[in-house]
DNA sequence: TTTGCTTTTTGATCTAGGTCAAAAGAAATG
DNA sequence: CATTTCTTTTGACCTAGATCAAAAAGCAAA
């Protein structure tokens, strides 16, 4: 029942893990030659301008209701957006695994007051850039117009297939789902934050991996 | 119980209703500019590469399985798109209405099989665009770029805000999302389609308009 | 204005998954 | 390592909304 830490090589995620169990993380500038084939000078020039962190277990970096100022790329780690609900309880609203932009999208995007916050769930080594800069960055490069322009329509692909899931399908279905979308993330968070991600009860997750075990 | 026709003025909308009750259609140049600040030679190059055409009732625009190939901006009239569930049930998963942008998001940006059907409801009046125009206006402008990634951050914050209805409110609540963010559409479409949508079954959605009209 | 569709409403029943409560397991703290 | 705190599991019960079936209401063609 426990993820037995399979060998598997996943390119275009941030970690790659080879076959003699060396690790390799993914940092920001080969993530971004991924998307779009910037220059060497571009894709240096454009690094400058992020911010490498280390933010420890349970940092919130954007809270309910503060309009967010800071973009991350997660290197190392992984974090969640959440809110809480008129019973005060909270709801996870997003992964973000390695190799993933992570933001309170709508407060940094449109500059309006968070609907989430934004934690991070386990010590983690982040690059950090702010609105302003990621303007200029913009203003400067067309080639990050055109990155912006794909990393959000990647982005709204994912949203929009969450969304068939949770609309139509199962509690059960969910789940796999959620494997399938975020298997590095499945076994490594508590098991509330996922069932609150995938719209349902601890107890009934609780219930769907004792029964799935069972097989 | 009948949407009455109440005169509104809706900026940023592309139907412009005033007061006498003329009505002013917003063409694609009009909506351009709203969103990012062309020049009036730009906006008259960038309008080039669209194509105005009538398209008329239930015609299908994209079929589940092709590869989508075309944007719209829906100048009259509305669309959405739906898929066939496993019991062959059309489920609608998305509405477009009057000045906004209409297209299989996943298969034309990823230019991958649609999962879904795209159709117009009424008789309509839309721009369209080739993939491959688009990409020639990305290239060439990179406001172009600039309203790409403004428009999909919208269009992000939008199926968020869906998701989040979807999830964690009762059927009631979700009824009132939909009147919220699609006020024109609610009472111009099948009932059957909304509840799809709202993922409900038809008879619930009529019981729930029920007892609204009862108060 | 009758005939034949399509859409909406109503009623009776059923069930997936929620709620509440408590026990059992893990993990952090001193 | 004992204690407190957090997380997961289990059980009993309950409801929102689904399903199934059929009647009613609209609407279009002829």
């Amino acid at each position: 029942m426990l993820f037995n830490g399979s060998k598997r090589i996943n390119i275009f995620r941030a970690k790659i893990i080879i076959e003699d169990n060396s690790i390799f993380f993914m940092n920001i500038t080969d993530y971004l030659r991924t998307i779009v084939p910037f220059s060497q000078d571009e894709l240096e020039d454009i690094s400058s301008y992020f911010q490498k962190e280390s933010v420890s277990k349970n940092q919130v970096l954007v809270r309910q209701g503060e309009i967010s100022k800071t973009l991350y790329f997660v290197e190392q780690g992984m974090g969640r957006s959440y809110y809480l609900n008129d019973n005060g309880k909270e709801i996870t609203q997003w992964f973000f695994g390695e190799g993933k932009f992570m933001a309170s999208v709508d407060s940094f995007f449109q500059q309006c007051p968070s609907l989430y916050y934004l934690e991070v769930l386990d010590d983690s080594i982040v690059y950090s850039i702010s609105k302003t800069k990621l303007d200029e960055l913009f203003e400067k490069y067309s080639n990050m117009e055109k990155l912006g322009r794909l990393v959000s329509t990647e982005m709204l692909t994912r949203v929009v297939n969450k969304l068939n899931a949770i609309q139509f399908q199962t509690a059960r279905e969910r789940y796999e789902y959620m494997l399938d979308e975020f298997p590095d993330i499945a076994y490594q968070v508590p098991l509330g934050h996922i069932a609150s991600y995938l719209g349902m009860t601890q107890e009934t997750l609780s219930r769907i991996r004792k029964t799935n075990s069972d097989k």
